[in-house]
DNA sequence: GTGCACTATATCGTATACAATTATGCTTTC
DNA sequence: GAAAGCATAATTGTATACGATATAGTGCAC
């Protein structure tokens, strides 16, 4: 869709695969929210939806659960993603690690373009915070996320680069179960902050503001223990 | 046959699907180079291998797909992965970002008796160093990874825990194909000097070890771009 | 009325079948 | 003899079919 996304595709041909199409629009779907941790994603009825047989689904399924977006149960079927409170302190923990060494590489070999572009993905994401309909505020979890992946994007290491991906989307997940504040992406001045210090090769604070960043999102969570875990399986059908 | 599948299978989860074991049977070739890098790995071939239908044997490779040991080219087929130089650089890259920070986390919880079980592997990695058969050059190198997946696991996340199978089976794969000294896995005494600092708390030390480690292994391999990129495609089936 | 057993239904797991695409080898022509 | 084009074979892409497993609904016994 936007240049963003074309980047991140690392070896797409220009005929995706059925498959791979219908993963997309699932994983899209989860990560803007539209389908809620615990959903049941039924193979007949994802082909359906498609018009594609069982097989393609099926697929779309097992990619989106090696991702961890979707968790598949042995002759249960699949269902979005339902993140444990100590999976969710996982993924935030994995970024504190991930994130300040992507950024380093980031900085040393971003372009004042990539800087522009950087600026203008967080004007975006402003106007998006100001608007007050549903698909702007799926709009704006996207712009949240496209700041952390463009500089994955910009270190110019591929795999990093799809690790992010799936630390970013499987965050949104988690923001949806436990988010507290309205105000989900909370962050969006200190990604500015984050895109100043970068600008000024103030590499050491750009890291530390960013680990606080990620500190303050995870924060926003409110990540005790829900009652029993077999209570969570008796709703996720 | 079964017998194939029954040797490479060391933990076969009675709970596993089919596709699964197959996965796990295929990485563990990939990973101790009995498959080369390019080899063509055909549906029919696999499927008739294991003795089970195309369907669990292209299940089979789109999940090595994801994990970036195979990989398979839209109406070509599947090929075990021939990671480029570049790739190479990118894997060792992506280790020196998110080992340190694996090695602090697990020093800071390591218990005496993880520290044994470390040394334990150690020796044995050592052992199999002496040996000179070609099950004893395998088991070695699968030890040696061993050493760098132990940390993650100890490190209690399990995010960088899968992360960190993937950069191991894939560095694997690198160094099959760009290693020179016959000492693939170079870095056993490494391996030792990394646990001492650790069992001494000296976090600071084990970190720099580590980088270095990683370094030295990358340093054995021979990155210059071979002839075309077309010459490969001759040969990968 | 409660609990258990059994059947019925829906869904998943796997195999097979057919369509689409690519690779191969032969023939033909210059 | 070499190159191009067509026909054939091999392999992948996708759909359908059948068996296996789990869920739920019903009826019976107590």
């Amino acid at each position: 869709m936007n240049s963003t996304a074309d980047a991140l595709q690392t070896t797409s041909d220009s005929t995706e695969t059925g498959a791979q199409q219908i993963r997309d629009a699932i994983r899209e779907a989860i990560v803007e929210r539209r389908l809620s941790p615990g959903t049941k994603l039924s193979e007949s009825d994802v082909g359906n939806l498609f018009n594609v047989s069982r097989t393609l689904a099926r697929a779309a399924l097992q990619a989106l659960s090696y991702e961890g977006l979707v968790s598949v149960e042995k002759n249960r079927g699949a269902f979005v993603a339902y993140p444990s409170p100590e999976e969710a302190r996982q993924i935030f923990a994995a970024r504190r690690l991930v994130e300040p060494g992507i950024l380093k590489e980031a900085a040393e070999r971003i372009t004042p373009s990539q800087v522009q572009h950087l600026k203008q993905l967080l004007l975006e994401e402003g106007r998006l915070m100001a608007e007050r309909g549903q698909t702007a505020r799926r709009a704006e979890i996207k712009a949240s996320g496209d700041f952390h992946l463009m500089l994955a994007s910009i270190s110019g290491n591929l795999i990093m680069q799809r690790f992010m991906e799936e630390l970013v989307a499987r965050s949104s997940l988690v923001i949806a179960l436990y988010g507290q504040s309205s105000v989900s992406s909370c962050g969006h001045a200190e990604h500015g902050d984050v895109i100043a210090a970068i600008e000024r090769k103030d590499i050491e604070t750009a890291c530390h503001l960013m680990l606080h960043h990620i500190s303050h999102i995870e924060a926003d969570l409110d990540l005790r223990e829900r009652k029993s875990v077999g209570l969570r399986e008796a709703f996720e059908q």
